[in-house]
DNA sequence: AGATAACCGAGACGGTACGTCATGTCTTTAC
DNA sequence: GTAAAGACATGACGTACCGTCTCGGTTATCT
């Protein structure tokens, strides 16, 4: 049994020791995957169900509770079998331009259905401590990760001011971002782009 | 999902038409309100449900029903009952030290129970227009009033940049405080202070 | 709440106080009885199921649950709605043919799909002891009396041994009929005769 | 409802062909009858399956699955594997009293755990023809065997009424046994003497 | 005073979903 | 060929809530 919420069940990782028993099937756990994702897609995590994944995705409901110890895991683990590998992209070198890309590249990510999903499944982990792991490790940490190299080469190079609490700056504009999709606004390049101003001219080495 | 959310039902607005028939129990619209609010805040919306304010507050299933269409709309509704009046206090003149102070108390009433019981509130209105209104007249826009003032107060006085983005400063503040609550991570003094220096340094006037 | 397997939802006891509360679906009620025994006769108690009742009476499975405790309280009830008024009928008067009378009408009883619903509940009540209580409630201590009252009268007019041990006798008889129905040998009128034949022969005065 | 119990399986007999293959693991078989019938006695056939015995005998389900075709094969075969050599012993000569200890016996042996187990399995036979047959070549037979033996010294003697119905009187003593072990009352020696008392009364020549 | 409303409580009903357990089948590796 | 391991579809278990629906009683105001 899976310790918590994962299961791993990669098999990218070489040779997974492959013991005796029936192998496990791929198509049933790509299927409850998909048609878990789609239902989140459809009606937020308000209409999931372990039920109604099994009935869409044709895999035994039993069979769904080998893999994933509760419904919040399965709905975790959908989602970020879709939206790992979004915010991502070549950098220019120019801090505030690979800054301002950063941010659009997050709201544009967050504006589709993908958001709403987001913004749901989120909301539902409260308390549930495993889920904030995961959302920290695929979610926040790759993002902050990201940010902390952009923001380190704009204070090497001079552009920002050196004694900058860059974690502090993450705090802000992610969390900008993610309020403004569970408060129901609208997230545009526009918006995007006046939050990135507001927050580099906080960066900017002082006069 | 539920969209009604409200139920206007208050009677302190005057001449309520007032015909015949039994005229609404107080008390049991009282008992309900703080069972909510008090289930609310030891299991979060996770365990709440009507039947379980119904047993706690000796009220029949069937007038909650009569009186919140939903789950949601008793749990928001309970939930401002309580926190409404929170966020405020007298300011000292100083920008400055006006903001400091805000974001204190911001982070302050939100770091106890009643945080855990406001992201859970929020958090499960994903999609629901009428939670969405609610929680934005109760919390954000008092929030975005006050704030305002402080901001344009320091723009006023050359403290802050005459062309400071006001409405994105906010976002940003409030996003990170709000995010952090949903997140699990810790909010506290330290924190908020370390976030008001950060956001400040964007709001000064340019060298 | 029904204390235990039972649920007296009878009527016919005149006033039943009825109390407020939307009043108890008969006809669901007697939907589920019936479904009930149908299944049984069938396919035994092996192929009884909460979830099949539902589906065949159409009442919901949480109302079966709310009247019947479990499994076998609804399989036992649903029996002795059928089955209790069976063995009886009138007397002649001359103990030996009323003997005789009462053990053919008890073979018949049992012979029919009846027969194996009988063998089938009382089997499966290893250790349930309120199935037993009810199964000697319903079907054992009726048979008792009349066998009782026969055998006594043959002994007040000298026909039976006045040291005759009622008891043991009565165990005997139904025993017998009892064990041949779950060992599946046929219960037919000869049978039935021929231990009535022996049986009498051992209440008779010693010579 | 499973019909093939047996599973003929065993081996001792001679030459078993040997052919190619890993042989059949003998402590495994061993280790699954003695799991079985330990669950059995614990908790009788109500608490049996075939999961436990295997998760209790560290034999893999499927290596039970393929030498015993269900649940009530394995039960009862572990059941007589136990039970088998058990009524019997000398005899006196006195058909009375060799019919009174052959009674002892028989509810010596089913007063004890055995006895419920033997219920149970009895029980669940229901319509299992291949259960029922095995039951009465192991239990029955053997049983009706002594009987008829002591009841026919007992006519050759005088002892007994020439017109005897040897198998109306097993029948009834033997039910009656069984009736009260499935009924959950107490099986002691007073009741076991009573019990012989009646039946031998019956079974003396007529006066 | 009596009718008429609107309310409250109790409680039953058909449902959906939960998470667990057992069934019997199938598939793979290891002896 | 047999054993062990383990995955699978199926289906039942008993529980918690959902939202709806009757009922019997209880206050009020309006004739």
């Amino acid at each position: 049994m899976p310790e918590s919420t994962g299961a791993d069940h990669d098999g990218q990782g070489a040779e997974r020791r492959r013991g005796a028993g029936r192998p496990r099937s791929q198509s049933a756990h790509r299927a409850v995957l998909e048609a878990a994702y789609a239902i989140l897609e459809e009606g937020g995590i308000e209409h999931f169900s372990i039920d109604r994944v099994g009935r869409r995705s044709g895999v035994a409901r039993t069979t769904i509770y080998r893999w994933w110890p509760s419904k919040a895991a399965l709905a975790i683990e959908s989602f970020f079998n879709q939206f790992e590998p979004q915010v991502a992209g070549p950098r220019s070198g120019v801090p505030d331009d690979d800054f301002r890309a950063l941010v659009r590249s997050l709201v544009a990510a967050l504006a589709g259905p993908a958001g709403r999903v987001a913004a749901s499944v989120v909301a539902h982990a409260q308390g549930d401590k495993e889920t904030q792991r995961r959302f920290r490790e695929n979610f926040s940490d790759p993002l902050r990760k990201q940010s902390t190299e952009i923001l380190e080469s704009g204070i090497a190079r001079g552009t920002f001011r050196p004694d900058l609490d860059i974690a502090r700056v993450i705090d802000a504009f992610v969390g900008a971002v993610y309020f403004r999709l569970l408060i129901g606004s609208t997230l545009d390049r526009d918006w995007a782009d006046a939050l990135s101003t507001t927050v580099l001219d906080g960066c900017r080495r002082a006069g």
